[in-house]
DNA sequence: TAGATTGTTAATCGATTAACAATC
DNA sequence: TAGATTGTTAATCGATTAACAATC
């Protein structure tokens, strides 16, 4: 079956719909209408139907969305609806500060445990989550199944572990090193370069910006 | 003087560039063409050039870029000849992260203290960076020059607090709360929100992406 | 000078917005 | 039924790529 190839733009806001839906069911608001949920979000509702209908009608004319109901399918359609087993490379603040929030568990993304190589580390436990010798680390991926590394460590090492993640068979990288990690095209790689998301803020700032 | 608006397509992509010229830098390679640049880059000639001239002929024909100018061009338009006093608001896990994370100051993002509501972490220290009393959040930011401050409150708490330092001067957000931050358009705010980056992982890794 | 590579214009491609017929 | 609002097509807008004259 032929499936139209979805932007990248529009990957890039369902999140955001996500969230938005959630909040409203939070609220126990039952409908909404692409007008309202444009209003709230500000963008145009022209936008957010767009965007649905690459997916298929889920709204109802002269109605609107069922809040409940969409919610489910954009979670479906982001795999939310999956469990995921997720390890943490780099014990350090970030490492831990992923590791504890426990927000992601709700999500579906389980936290297994971290690996570091500092000896003072190894052992340690947060939140149930064992702090573990980073030699174990091929073995246990071998051994159990790991679905996403959050990769912590510092940009000199990154590459190398990256690689290594992915020989040894993990197909999901969420890199927090402020490099860009090259791997066979079937691991997938998503980034968070929190440097890089300083500097735009630097540039708004800075004057620079529309004046 | 008229000033063309810069897209933020472009914005968005001059941190990279920035990386990969002071990697270029501590390579020690004194030219690069654009064609270079964009086999490493992974974009094409034509977009490099096309930004660039965003900003003006940075280049010379025949030659190329040269790599320590472009680099401190770059490092100029976002900013980062500018110092910048931030603040952390919580100082969990995250609040943490970013404390530690020296290389902010390289870039002239200076932390100058971090303020949580935890007795138990009030008057604490992290790389000499004093961890304060959130009542004095106000009177600290009234008497010093704040530019920037990082939001890692839960997501409930962070609207008024965001409200509240926008009201006290900061211009500049930078916020790591799980929600979108309605403030005056004169406050601008970055936002990094890692459960989304994750959802994004997951999109890809559920094979709703391209099969 | 000849070769290389930029800066910039023109062409293409894709994404957003507008409009409206379909229909609940 | 009449009103509301979707799903979807068409129009517009913006961003990317290609091409090439300018020039180092």
């Amino acid at each position: 079956m032929y499936k139209k190839e979805i932007s990248k733009a529009v990957i890039n806001r369902l999140p955001r719909y996500y969230r938005y839906l959630g909040d409203l069911l939070e609220k126990d608001v039952v409908r909404i209408s692409s007008k309202e949920l444009s209003e709230k979000m500000k963008v145009t509702a022209s936008q957010i139907r767009q965007d649905l209908n690459n997916f298929g009608g889920f709204g109802q004319q002269g109605y609107g969305y069922n809040v409940e109901y969409l919610h489910s399918e954009i979670g479906k359609i982001l795999g939310l609806d999956t469990k995921y087993n997720m390890i943490i490379i780099g014990a350090g603040n970030l490492g831990l500060a992923l590791a504890n929030y426990a927000d992601f568990e709700r999500r579906g993304f389980f936290v297994k445990c971290i690996f570091d190589i500092a000896p003072s580390l190894i052992g340690t436990e947060i939140r149930g989550i064992t702090v573990k010798n980073a030699e174990e680390m091929e073995n246990y991926i071998k051994m159990n199944k790991v679905d996403i590394a959050a990769v912590t460590v510092p940009k000199t090492k990154a590459p190398s572990i990256a690689s290594d993640l992915a020989k040894w068979g993990v197909k999901g990288i969420w890199n927090f090193a402020p490099t860009d990690l090259n791997l066979p095209k079937d691991v997938t790689v998503e980034n968070v370069h929190l440097a890089e998301s300083l500097m735009k803020l630097s540039y708004r700032l800075s004057g620079n910006d529309i004046e």
